[in-house]
RNA sequence: GCCAGGAUGGCCGAACGGUAAGGCGCACGCCUGGAAAGCGUGUUCCCUUUCGGGAUUCUGGGUUCGAAUCCCAGUCCUGGCGCCA
């Protein structure tokens, strides 16, 4: 959410920075309707003043026996009362819609963010890992039939426990997941100095909102206990599309001590997705799944640490890649193609090479998002009401919230089965993860269970 | 799930229908050679250029001219009972 004030201030930045994300906002009703409030409030707040006068007036008649000169004022306060109500409830609707609109708002794109229209436009800033890559399969097989000929990846049966889009890891492949979950925790730990939380996996509505998912975003989400379109409240409760929503609101209505910041916080949770609108893309695999294990990095600063920190974090993800030793690159997302909430983001996307894709790297292949990494400014801490006290005695300050994928598990699992599979049809464990499989360092399969598997070669 | 008790500023804590004491902390000032102590002022949010005003006793309703105080509903905390991986 952008601040009344700013809003108030600046409309015509808001207006442009606004046009660059390819959104269309009726500003000047914004305008209008808090203008309107204003002068109500002012004459509200008069009226309670008269009123209070009147009330304490009141008081003062009865303490000295005066009940005639009482009840004359009993009688005109017993008016002001009413014509306050009028004021005030006019006001409080005014003040709804204001709200109302102001968190359908984006957030403003930072001025150095790269100003542009969709995908096409966003800026490439780096890519690693080309240069001295792995020999890779005459045929590189894809993860979907590697995964399923393993038996370690199982759609069919993720399909009948849960329904299309959820997948059952098994074997190695459990295995696997749980692993780079640890990796992952540890490396964020000991190296880059986060404190880990595991959160509830249902987060209410209040939540929700307070991150930006709703109210926008209510057909993406897994509602418990409700149909997606029928009115919720606060409490209302939703299975998490990503630990940023539980990690965020963590501090949620609370102000913070100046000395806490930085706050750097990660968490392993999984993530659901209705991935409504997406039906037909990437029905095979686990590249888009309903539900998936991510470590999430959650950021609370000061807002003028904000910026470097969005670089650090960027750091942060990468460091994950480059320790599994999997080819990756970054974009700077454009104004356009940032999302809500986002005032700058990044995407890292790792390289999968059995599938080539018209948008691959010239060496074939595709990118894969395995990170989004973003500087939300004060937008949801706004939304949240996360404060700070930059001085003790002073006015409390929103602070600023950061967050990335650190990263998203299945498909670096798809890289991982592609980018270190062998001819033979095994998979390498990349070094770093053999601790954490008991030594493990391939992947080798496990044998079909039941019937349909009988005669099947 | 049931019963009982509770929630007041950054913290502690009074007021229990008449308009939120006091203490601690913190900031600034005075005092001091310097410090401590002492004294004074301030310490949340909103509107207002200023002056000033309004709101705020967990949340939402209600009663009342007036609610921290009385009533109803809810949230959370504490204790007891029940249930439970």
């Amino acid at each position: 959410m952008l601040s009344r004030q700013f809003v108030r201030e600046h409309p015509e930045e808001v207006r442009r920075a606004l046009e660059t994300k390819g959104v269309e906002v009726d500003v000047d009703r914004i305008l209008e309707v808090d203008e309107a409030w204003r002068e109500l409030k002012a004459e509200g707040d008069d009226l309670r003043y008269r009123r209070n006068e009147v009330s304490s007036r009141i008081g003062e008649l009865k303490r000295e026996g005066d009940e005639e000169a009482a009840e004359d004022a009993i009688e005109r306060s017993q008016k002001l009362k009413e014509e306050l109500e009028a004021v005030e409830g006019r006001a409080d609707e005014l003040e709804g819609e204001l709200v109302e609109r102001l968190l359908e708002l984006p957030n403003v794109p930072h001025p150095e963010a790269p100003v542009g229209d969709d995908e096409s436009d966003n800026v490439e800033v780096d890519r690693w890992g080309f240069d001295d890559r792995r020999g890779l399969p005459e045929e590189v097989v894809p993860h979907y039939d590697l995964g399923e000929d393993l038996e370690i990846l199982d759609f069919d049966r993720g399909a009948k426990v849960a329904g299309g889009g959820f997948y059952v890891a098994k074997g190695e492949g459990a295995r696997l997941e749980h692993a780079l979950v640890q990796f992952m925790l540890d490396t964020h730990r000991e190296a880059h100095g986060y404190t880990d939380v595991f959160p509830p996996i249902p987060v209410d509505s209040a939540s929700m909102r307070g991150t930006g998912q709703l109210p926008k975003f209510v057909e993406d989400a897994y509602r418990l206990g409700g149909a997606n379109d029928e009115p919720y409240d606060d409490e209302d409760l939703w299975l998490l599309p990503t630990a940023e929503v539980p990690v965020t609101n963590l501090y949620r209505d609370e102000i913070l001590l100046d000395e806490d910041l930085p706050i750097k916080h990660q968490a392993y949770t999984p993530n659901f997705r209705r991935e409504a609108g997406e039906h037909g893309t990437e029905t095979r695999g686990i590249v888009r799944v309903h539900q998936f294990n991510k470590v999430e990095l959650v950021n609370f600063v000061r807002p003028e640490d904000s910026s470097d920190r969005l670089e650090g974090l960027l750091g942060e993800a990468t460091a994950v890649l480059e320790r599994l030793g999997l080819p990756y690159r970054v974009l700077e997302m454009c104004t356009g193609d940032m999302g809500f909430s986002q005032a700058r983001k990044y995407d890292i996307e790792v390289w999968a090479p059995a599938d080539d894709a018209p948008d691959g790297p010239a060496t074939g292949g595709r990118w894969l998002e395995v990170s989004s990494v973003s500087n939300f400014e004060a937008f949801q801490a706004r939304r949240a009401a996360i404060q700070y006290r930059p001085e003790q005695h002073e006015s409390a300050a929103y602070l600023h919230t950061l967050n990335g994928s650190g990263v998203a598990i299945p498909r670096v699992v798809v890289a991982i089965m592609e980018y270190y599979q062998h001819d033979d049809g095994t998979v390498e464990v990349p070094g770093p993860l053999r601790p954490y499989m008991g030594g493990l360092d391939r992947i080798e399969g496990g044998e079909p269970v039941g019937e349909s598997a009988v005669g099947d070669g």
